[in-house]
RNA sequence: GGGGGAUUUCCCGAGUGGCCAAAGGGGACAGACUGUAAAUCUGCUGUCUAUCGACUUCGGUGGUCCGAAUCCACCAUCCCCCA
């Protein structure tokens, strides 16, 4: 099977300006592809991590990305398909948030030489001229059009503000320099950047009269339609330090039955027979195929090291009631509990596993908290602060758990 | 530039002077059932104390009033219509 056959059979695909094309360019190893990431945070997510995987499949099979940095566009901020605008960051922001992102995606990436290069497209754009590129790239986009893009209809509604606008011009102007610059062919992304990339084909026809080509990935959504990658608390981020690999883990270890086949086959590399024979999985077989996700992508992600100790530390919470000693530990100062007592509810609150003492009580009232596998029955229980040396391990609810040392 | 409208607790959205910590829905959280899934059902959802109660909250700042999310003034932001 071959590399775009390949892409198909895992459902990456969404979008393609020209299939033929760009399976003849992409099977015999000669595009030179970008994918753009704009300095949103400072930590890449799911999504990113995606587009990431996708350019290592690419470069496995011996085409060149270009990873494009958008410490440029991150000036203006992409509406695609939001229904606000994005809040405008400081120049400092965006540096920083760019320097994550280098680091974060050289674990990824192979770069040097030929292998893969990284740019960012603050060294052409912030120096622009106005009236230059108005004159240059502003008269081969026509207003009705871009009005008529799918990705500003929310917008449409709500408002859009030219600075806004004009991020689809930059984001063709990339691909132009990027063609003209770097001989670079093809540009991937998001299905949410169709009509930007679109933009840069349509610019790059324009004015070199070439062909260009642009290939979307399929949006990871879940059977309700929602972005995958995200929780009640925000995204799930490859940071260790904002998404603990535990946490990672646990993400994936708990995605819906109806999703876990799509996104073994779209995240995972494992082979895509393999993944066939599980479509015949069902019931509660699947929370096998949920294992596997989880730690596969944990093993991408962090490093199997980290994977494996996720794994262990959830098997042994979940499967038994033997407490893994591996929890994360929560220290506590002695001196916060004046009267050498320390009570259920600030026990809750100091580990974070509640976020005041109301919320505490609830969880107890509710009977969801238990300390070293003994629900808790009386919200106003207490310990000694001095049996608690040790550690307890206090649970609020079935997911949520840490040990409490006080010292 | 002119005119009209909006801003409520995580989100949507009721509320037009006391009975408002504020209806309803969604989400989140907890429990039951399960497979760490989904669906369903139940509870719960400002903080502190938990008993009465106290405190903070309805874009911002002032004001009227015994009393304001509700009335007035100014400011901010957004939307719509006309230019």
């Amino acid at each position: 099977m071959q590399i775009y056959e390949e892409l198909v059979a895992r459902g990456l695909i969404a979008q393609t300006t020209d299939e033929s094309e760009i399976r003849e360019l992409v099977n015999s190893g000669k595009a030179v592809f970008y994918i753009g990431f704009d300095p949103t945070a400072d930590s890449l997510h799911v999504g990113h991590f995606m587009a990431l995987c996708l350019m290592k499949r690419l470069q496995m099979a011996g085409n060149k990305p270009v990873v494009l940095i958008g410490g440029g566009t991150g000036y203006i901020g992409d509406p695609s398909g939001r229904t606000d605008m994005r809040s405008m960051m400081t120049p400092e922001i965006i540096q920083h948030n760019c320097d994550c992102f280098k680091r974060q995606m050289e674990r990824f990436i192979e770069f040097g030489d030929d292998k893969a290069i990284m740019v960012n497209n603050a060294d052409w754009l912030l120096d622009l001229n106005y009236i230059e590129l108005l004159r240059e790239v502003g008269a081969c986009f026509s207003v009705n059009n871009m009005l008529r893009a799918e990705c500003y209809k929310q917008r449409m509604e709500k408002g859009l503000s030219f600075l806004e606008f004009n991020y689809m011009i930059m984001q063709s102007y990339d691909f132009y320099y990027l063609f003209k610059n770097y001989n670079c062919n093809m540009q991937f992304g998001g299905d949410d950047q169709w009509s930007n990339m679109l933009g840069g084909t349509e610019l790059i026809r324009r004015k070199l009269g070439k062909d260009a080509y642009a290939m979307t990935i399929t949006l990871l959504l879940n059977s309700e339609g929602k972005k995958m990658g995200k929780t009640a608390s925000g995204a799930v981020w490859l940071d260790p330090n904002k998404t603990s690999p535990f946490e990672f883990y646990q993400y994936w270890r708990n995605v819906g039955d109806a999703d876990v086949l799509k996104c073994i086959r779209m995240l995972t590399f494992l082979p895509v027979e393999e993944i066939d024979k599980m479509d015949a999985w069902e019931g509660s077989q699947l929370n096998t195929a949920q294992e596997i996700l989880a730690y596969e992508l944990t093993k991408l992600v962090h490093g199997e090291e980290e994977a494996n100790k996720a794994q262990a530390q959830a098997r042994a919470l979940f499967s038994t009631n033997v407490d893994a000693d591996s929890a994360p530990t929560v220290e506590l100062s002695a001196a916060d509990f004046a009267d050498g007592k320390a009570d259920i509810l600030a026990l809750l609150v100091g580990a974070e596993l509640c976020a005041s003492r109301s919320e505490a009580r609830r969880a107890v009232e509710q009977g969801g908290v238990t300390v070293d596998g003994e629900k808790v029955t009386d919200f106003k229980m207490a310990f000694d602060v001095a049996d608690l040396a040790e550690g307890k391990l206090i649970k609020r609810g079935k997911k949520n758990f840490k040990k409490v040392v006080v010292k």
